[in-house]
RNA sequence: GCCGGAAUAGCUCAGUCGGUAGAGCAACUGAUUCGUAAUCAGUAGGUCGGAGGUUCGAUUCCUCUUUCCGGCACCA
């Protein structure tokens, strides 16, 4: 006689087992029609034996609509509307994608069909190429599929009884997965999709008629196992949601996404190009390079107030440091090389071996200690081609480098200190969604186990010190060292790392470097390899897209543009130009003989954070008339007004709004 | 690197079922001096990414190649 407590604290009684659908269809008709799954909490166990799949909190458990319900238990029926219920949704419009290509290609291989971010997709092993007028069919029917609202059929059967199925329907994947991931007292769950049949531990839609906001977006290649030894699979991913008006967001929110990308805006406003001579490399254009020099003087000045010294080494260095540093022996076919004379060079992929060389210099005392050396450091790093991406991913590129030769006690302060001076950077940038990963040890590697012992668990300490939440990613770390990932994410929500901070205990050692301690031993420092942007490249990459490239005044390549409306104000813009720049500003006029409505326009495009018309009234009255890039009319103001208003606002960095010119 | 797709004027793109290509914007010339998102007219501009092949003839078909795009893998 189960007795099942509702989300709302109601109960229910009922008289014999029941299913999940019996207890929807008890609540209400509407509910149950809609009902995709429920969730048993933790107060009862619910359900047959075997696993029916887990969430987030602990004890709960979610059920399929047929699951059947012998004891009493908390118990929330989940419909679209519920982030759980939209996530089965997906899950069984991969089923629903599987159904569709096996219908299409009967000799179509399954591989694994799962749930990610927004949507879904399936990977098959199929000698026909689908194409995009595949993927058109593919969706369509899928639709009629889904419109037809066939019942899906659950049924937990034995393994040997899976397997006989699949190997019946002659699905290597399947057997696979069955004959390495699934214990043989297990009962797996297969999926009935009229005569398709997909094992899963579920839960699932009972009827596929709730599969019906969904949309395929691309096919592309990806490794079975994710193993690149493995055979390339092809890929189909769409997306679903739980309504027609939220996948239409969506897919909008995907086509404004593309307009950000920083390559074509980067294109638009004349910052930077790329061509087929230097794959994975920049030319930067003036305005570009103006930006690049404002942020590099920017962070060269924070540092400096940070207590870091600037320094500068070689870029082109002989192979025998790379063998010394380790780098020869993992990264030695990712880098550059160069040969003169007989002698093996390489550019230098990273900083760190030479700033070692920097420290070693000299006797160094633990009273010298911290020393923070740091260096806008151009590296190159030969990376695979299929891993170049825009500004995101190149081959030559300009960190914001430096390294901290300090004691083992000085870590954890070092490191806290590093933390905040990272976020008031990312607060001046705009950037407030940061992203924090911890990688640990990885197979290969350098160090005595205690030491990786150490270090982990130092980075682990700082961060918890300052009240942040991170993700542990296991064998991760670099060869010498583990590090916390700072990672910003792309328009698209791609995550790319940019802040990381590292703790060496090898490489010091590894390099001789040693200073003289307390005791007047000697004694190897450990080393901190810490970046704030990561790469200038890569940082202007993301801010690009963050601000749609309407750069604030501070970082904006052009601040403001005087604008003439006659030739006769020439020689007064001019002037004010001039004017401005004398006060530091960038600025530039625009003195043709075209109409203001047509320069307006085009220095809008240009994202110019303000348009400064001079016309006759204001060359009359000494002043300029200030219009916004977003259309605002900030009305005549004398240029002196201008300029200081200006000034605070730069000053203010990114704690103020786009273009708000405040008195 | 792997799978798939793409490459046409400075930019954004159209086109040729094999007969050496077209638009808009930009550029240039002229007219216009016009107050807040496009003034008008004219001119010029391309060995259709590169190399080879098939063909009377290739931008179009085939092969190779480079780069880019979307993923996968990689990411010190």
């Amino acid at each position: 006689m189960p007795e099942i407590t509702l989300p709302d604290g109601a109960t229910r009684e009922f008289a014999a087992p029941v299913s999940v659908a019996e207890v929807a269809a008890a609540i209400g008709p509407r509910l149950a029609k809609s009902m995709v799954a429920a969730v048993a909490g933790p107060a009862g166990d619910a359900g047959e034996t075997g696993k029916t799949g887990e969430t987030g909190k602990t004890g709960e458990k979610l059920l399929d609509a047929a699951d059947c319900i012998d004891a009493d238990t908390e118990l929330a029926i989940l419909t679209a509307a519920d982030p759980r219920g939209l996530e089965i949704i997906r899950h069984s419009c991969a089923h629903l994608l599987g159904h569709a290509l096996k219908q299409l290609w009967p000799q179509c291989k399954m591989a694994i069909g799962p749930v990610i971010e927004d949507g879904f997709y399936y990977d098959i092993d199929l000698e026909h190429r689908i194409t995009d007028a595949d993927l058109a069919s593919v969706e369509s029917r899928m639709r009629e599929l889904a419109k037809s609202d066939y019942a899906v059929v659950k049924e937990k059967v034995s393994w040997d009884e899976a397997h006989r199925v699949f190997s019946a329907r002659d699905e290597p994947y399947k057997l696979e997965i069955l004959d390495r991931d699934i214990d043989r007292g297990d009962r797996p769950g297969l999926y009935h999709h009229l005569e398709y049949v997909d094992m899963c531990r579920g839960p699932h839609v009972p009827r596929m008629g709730l599969c019906r906001h969904f949309k395929l977006l691309r096919v592309s290649g990806a490794y079975w196992r994710g193993d690149n030894r493995n055979k390339m699979l092809q890929r189909i991913y769409g997306t679903a949601w739980p309504d027609k008006k939220q996948l239409t967001a969506h897919l909008t929110r995907l086509e404004e996404a593309a307009r950000r990308d920083h390559r074509k805006i980067g294109k638009a406003l004349g910052l930077f190009h790329m061509q087929e001579e230097a794959p994975g490399m920049a030319f930067w254009h003036p305005r570009g390079w103006t930006l690049y020099q404002v942020l590099m003087n920017y962070m060269r000045d924070a540092q400096r107030a940070r207590g870091y010294r600037e320094i500068n080494t070689p870029e082109v260095v002989d192979f025998s440091l790379w063998k010394r540093s380790g780098h020869a022996d993992k990264f030695g076919a990712d880098m550059f090389s160069v040969e003169s004379e007989g002698r093996a060079f390489a550019l230098k992929p990273m900083n760190c071996p030479c700033h070692v060389q920097v420290f070693n210099q000299g006797l160094r005392s633990y009273r010298d200690l911290p020393l923070r050396l740091a260096e806008f450091g151009a590296c190159h790093r030969n990376e695979l081609s299929g891993a170049l991406h825009g500004l995101m991913r190149v081959r030559g590129f300009v960190q914001d480098d430096a390294h901290i030769f300090c004691t083992e006690e000085q870590i954890q302060d070092e490191v806290a200190a590093f933390i905040d001076f990272l976020h008031a950077v990312y607060s001046d940038l705009g950037f407030e969604r940061v992203i924090y990963r911890l990688a640990l040890r990885p197979d290969a590697r350098v160090g005595s186990d205690q030491d990786w012992d150490r270090s982990e668990a130092a980075l682990a300490r700082a961060l918890q010190s300052k009240g942040l939440a991170w993700e542990e990613l296991p064998g991760e770390g670099a060869f010498y060292g583990p590090k916390i990932e700072f990672s910003l994410q792309d328009v698209i929500g791609r995550v790319w790392q940019c802040g990381t901070m590292q703790v060496d205990f090898s490489m010091p050692g590894a390099l001789g470097a040693q200073y003289v301690a307390e005791d007047g031993s000697r004694r190897t420092p450990v080393m901190l390899h810490r970046a704030l942007l990561g790469s200038f490249e890569r940082l202007i990459g993301i801010l690009i897209e963050h601000y749609e490239g309407k750069f604030p005044a501070w970082l904006a390549p052009v601040q403001a543009v005087l604008l003439s409306i006659t030739d006769a104000q020439a020689d007064y813009a001019s002037a004010v130009a001039g004017d401005l720049t004398a006060r530091g500003f960038r600025v530039e006029s625009d003195l043709r003989n075209e109409k203001i409505g047509l320069k307006i326009r085009e220095h809008t495009l240009q994202r110019i954070p303000y348009l400064l018309v001079a016309g006759e009234r204001e060359a009359q009255s000494e002043s300029i008339a200030v219009r916004t890039r977003d259309g605002r009319d900030l009305g005549a103001m004398p240029v002196g007004d201008f300029a200081g208003r200006l000034n605070r606002e730069i000053a203010a960095r990114g704690k103020n709004g786009d273009c708000r010119l405040e008195d």
